[in-house]
RNA sequence: GCUCGAAUGGUGGAAUGGUAGACACGAGGGACUUAAAAUCCCUUGGCCAUUAGGCUGUGCGGGUUCGAGUCCCGCUUCGAGCACCA
């Protein structure tokens, strides 16, 4: 009987589909374990082979979780709202659901080809309304409260509008978008329009007038994440800015506890930085410059606070408030002029033209340190949306001053001991204060470290300012101008925006006979037919961002079908959070950051019991693509052999990696490939067309996508599966290349040669002997850490040593072969299954349990050590493992290697490490 | 510019500070076969040598150590993240 891999494999997903073997339910007497993937966006290109790695190597870790013992959630979904379904559906008029679902048929008949352990019972689709249900009201909840900078944590806004009626915004601790002053008299005259524009203020999910990253192409709004160097993450379309009115979520408010939440983590240490970064965190002070002549005081913020007696002007960003403010009279032209010219440039263009631009606004401050005068200018090089808008400029030791400071002429003073500023500032921080002694505060002499931290003091006791922490971190746009999302459960009522009831809830997303804006520029759901509450209110036209589905997702697998709450209480208190996430570094800014943002909302609320979702996460590496040229000699049909190639004047053309193995080209289906080549005529070497090969990104256009669906048909998934763990580290990205397979399927082939002799099954109760259980033992301590740390490419090739050992050792012990199939079960689960029952086994391989190592089995009788003088290696010798070192070195010297080592030569140190080496130092 | 990570044969990659290159692919040789495929066996970092064996070798330069791919300092190159963030 023959390896069959085709007809096992689907017997036995067969067998495991029939009898709910993957359904996993809350069970008090087990440990829960839970082990997510991060759920994919159904595209219409189907799975490729890099897709599973990420799933492969999360199945083994769940089944070798299960066979431990653990009660092991394991659940699988579709993040299925997108742009691309929407894109097609405004060329082709396709609804995107019906697109969507197409492609989830698909990937879903992809993945259970490859045999993973998933529940199926708790798929969730986020487009799914029973799903979306729950994404709406929690923006509703978010909506209903604020951020309590007492309480560290969302607070009812009931709360606070009770705050109001008797205060009045005075002394109250909330983050807002900006600080209003109002009495408790002025609140309660206020009208419903009024408060509510008030309330926006400190909601966490808000209205607000914002800079918006604005696609034109795209037709829609982005957040930051969605942005990178001024063009759009998808599609790549030019990105300008925008103020546009629209809901936001206050994720700044948690910007501290995001930055903190990620110690306990057991996340990379890259991923960290990263989030860090995207949070940045800079400690300073914010500072008042009076300006002269006026009642107005500019506020700055500062990391460098040290610096005050050396600023030698001030400047502002374009956008900032003050610019009107302070501008004198005979300035206004030019400052105007200048505003004008900067509003033409896209943020992309501000961000790539580096010139320095400015103008003079004809104000003066006074430096509050010193006394001085000090002009203040206008620059792009200031950004309005950090900080205050406005900063303090130090020439000497900013190179953006320095460079402005140059080209205005304007005044530098160095203020470290050395510093030489004559053609560079001078950034380091470090050094010894000099030229900094006001009036009342004098900082030279002080290394910069301490200059920082008197100022700071100086300047909260003196009350020019006070200590201040800045976050990078902005507020997530949560509005976007298209039809295939989430809609907000929110009316206008007389204007005034209302959230829904959540009995009304799920609203459901509105038909529309196009899915393009409308033709006042209105978003598409302004087609929809009778958008309007029963009220005749009319409903929010905007839907939710890609990241609102996602936000959440991993709570609802513990509860799935709960109509009441987005996850019981029971669910939540047994599952907690999800032990092992296994995803891509993609979402390290975008994804990872909402998600921890919006559990720690739920969490603020009691909804959820633990603080962090993801308490152990790892990316796993991207696969890249392998592709294959042939190359044509210009001008004719004729393909050179890459090895000859030098030869001609050739042209490189990508060719299908299907239609190439071990990179020799099949001549006949490159000929039947495209109608151009059919009369193709080679160049060989030694017979074959050898291809060239480069590593690319998987992509159709390079040829060089390999669908699993193939492999699976031609070697089988278990196969499939070893292979893309012994490829290379899990959180490395390396190339797919199909060349290496035959290894991985031989061995297969050769376990189930272990199995089956002339279609005999050859496993005897013969006791195992020693040998049989050192080898097994070895592989069970070896496979046993590997799981744990990730290392699945170094168990595979443990499995292949092992099987051969056996294999010499004619072994045919139950006891041993059994154990071997369940160390190999969370990895190639189909094999191991079906070996599992030839034995007589009756339960699935699933229920098995891990095999316990035992050191006895493995304890070698004699050790070979290498002998080395002076650190090289000369000779082995072999000793009874527990000899004592001292006969060992006795043992070393007496050898006749050592004499020829050690002739003439003084012995000065013997080195044993049991079971390892010996050194002999001789001189 | 700042931060993080990486660099080992023809290739993918192994090595708690202890004989570098496990395992696999590819390549070369051989067995079986009319032939091919499949399967099995041997060789395979480089240099020298018929063999025995020797020398050399983990991006570069130093250092610690009896002993360094591994630890420390200084570079080079590549990858990733952030980036007029004050």
């Amino acid at each position: 009987m023959e390896y069959n891999h085709r007809e096992i494999e689907a017997r036995w997903q067969q067998y495991w589909k029939d009898n709910n073997v993957y359904k996993c339910e809350i069970d008090m007497s087990r440990p829960k374990f839970y082990v997510l993937d991060m759920f994919p966006y159904p595209s219409g290109a189907g799975l490729h082979v890099g897709h599973p790695l990420g799933y492969i190597a999360s199945d083994i870790y769940s089944r070798y979780k299960r066979l431990k013992g653990f009660n092991v959630l394991h659940p699988m979904g579709y993040d299925a709202y997108g742009l691309p379904a929407e894109q097609y559906a405004i060329q082709t008029g396709q609804h995107p659901e019906v697109t969507t679902r197409k492609n989830i048929e698909r990937y879903r008949s992809q993945l259970d080809k490859i045999g993973f352990s998933y529940d199926w019972s708790r798929e969730i689709k986020t487009c799914d309304p029973e799903f979306y249900k729950w994404t709406q009201w929690a923006f509703m909840e978010m909506f209903n409260h604020y951020y309590d900078t007492a309480a560290d944590k969302a607070l009812p806004i009931a709360d606070l509008v009770k705050y109001f009626e008797k205060e009045g915004s005075k002394g109250v601790k909330a983050v807002c978008s900006k600080e209003l002053s109002f009495t408790a008299e002025e609140w309660n005259s206020m009208t419903d329009k009024e408060k509510s524009d008030t309330l926006m203020n400190y909601r966490i999910a808000y209205l607000g007038n914002t800079m918006v990253n604005w696609c034109p192409a795209l037709g829609t709004v982005l957040a930051n994440d969605e942005v990178s160097e001024g063009v759009s993450v998808r599609g790549g379309y030019p990105v300008e800015q925008k103020l546009m009115y629209q809901w936001c979520l206050r994720v700044s408010a948690y910007a501290q506890r995001l930055l903190d939440g990620l110690e306990k983590l057991d996340w990379t240490d890259s991923l960290k930085e990263t989030q860090r970064n995207w949070i940045g965190r800079s400690e300073g002070a914010e500072m008042r410059f009076h300006i002269d002549n006026t009642d107005i005081d500019l506020e700055i913020f500062t990391t460098r606070a040290d610096t005050v007696f050396g600023v030698t002007f001030m400047v502002l960003a374009p956008e900032s408030k003050y610019v009107d403010m302070i501008t004198t009279p005979e300035q206004k032209e030019a400052v105007k002029e200048y505003i004008d010219s900067i509003k033409h440039k896209t943020e992309r263009e501000r961000m790539i033209d580096k010139k320095v631009t400015g103008v003079f606004t004809g104000a003066y401050a006074i430096n509050p340190l010193s006394g001085k005068k000090i002009p203040v200018w206008v620059s792009d090089y200031v950004l309005a949306g950090y900080g205050t808008g406005a900063i303090m400029a130090v020439p000497a030791h900013d190179s953006r001053d320095y460079a402005f400071a140059r080209h205005f002429n304007l005044p530098v003073i160095p203020l470290i001991e050395g510093a030489d500023v004559s053609e560079q500032s001078f950034d380091a921080k470090e050094g010894k204060m000099i030229n900094s002694e006001g009036p009342e505060l004098n900082l030279n002499g002080l290394e910069v470290k301490d200059a920082i931290a008197r100022t700071k003091k100086f300047i909260e006791e003196k009350g020019i300012g006070k200590v201040k922490v800045n976050y990078r971190l902005r507020d997530a746009i949560f509005s976007r101008q298209r039809y295939w999302g989430e809609p907000f459960p929110v009316y206008y009522k007389d204007g005034i925006p209302t959230m829904m009831k959540l009995e009304d809830l799920p609203l459901l997303l509105p038909e529309v006979d196009k899915y393009l804006p409308t033709e006042s520029g209105e978003p598409p759901l302004g087609r929809a037919e009778n958008w309007k509450t029963p009220e005749g209110y009319p409903i929010e036209l905007n839907t939710m961002p890609g990241f609102a589905g996602s936000s959440a997702y991993y709570l609802r697998y513990m509860d799935p079908h709960n109509d009441s709450a987005l996850v019981s209480e029971e669910a939540d208190k047994y599952w907690r959070n999800v032990d092992l996430y296994i995803g891509g570094t993609e979402h390290a800014t975008g994804h990872l950051i909402y998600s921890r943002f919006w559990n720690k909302f739920l969490y603020d609320l009691g909804k959820v019991c633990e603080a962090e979702p993801f308490s152990k996460l790892i990316n796993q590496g991207m696969i890249q693509g392998r592709s294959n040229f042939v190359y044509r000699i210009k001008d004719t049909n004729t393909f050179v052999s890459a090895g000859l190639k030098d030869q001609y004047d050739v042209t490189p053309i990508h060719v299908d990696v299907n239609i190439v193995s071990n990179d020799i080209l099949d001549l006949d289906k490159f000929r039947a490939w495209r109608p151009e080549f059919a009369t193709a005529e080679f160049i060989l070497e030694d017979g074959k067309y050898v291809c060239g090969y480069a590593v690319e990104k998987m992509s159709k256009s390079m040829f060089n996508v390999v669908n699993p669906d193939d492999i699976v048909e031609r070697y089988g998934a278990d196969t499939l599966r070893l292979y893309e763990m012994f490829l290379g580290p899990l959180e490395q990205s390396k190339p797919w290349d199909t060349n290496g397979i035959d290894g991985v399927n031989r061995y297969l082939k050769k376990l189930w040669g272990l199995f089956y002799k002339n279609d005999q099954l050859t496993v005897t109760d013969a006791e195992p002997t020693a040998e049989n259980l050192k080898t097994l033992h070895k592989l069970i301590k070896k496979v046993s850490t590997d799981i744990e740390n990730f290392s699945y490419n170094t168990s595979i090739s443990a499995f292949m040593i092992a099987l051969s050992e056996l294999s010499q050792q004619k072994c045919t012990s139950r006891q041993v072969l059994e154990q071997y199939l369940i160390l190999l079960a969370p990895f190639a689960p189909h094999i191991a299954e079906e070996l599992w029952h030839a034995m007589g086994n009756t339960t699935t391989i699933c229920d098995a349990a891990w095999p316990e190592f035992n050191e006895e089995y493995v304890k070698e009788s004699s050790v070979k050590m290498a002998v080395s003088f002076n650190g090289k290696a000369r000779y082995t010798i072999e000793v009874p493992a527990d000899m004592p070192a001292a006969e060992v070195e006795k043992v070393a010297l007496a050898h006749e290697g050592a004499a020829k080592w050690t002739e003439g030569k003084t012995v000065r140190k013997v080195i044993v490490v049991p079971g390892k080496i010996v050194n002999i130092v001789v001189g």
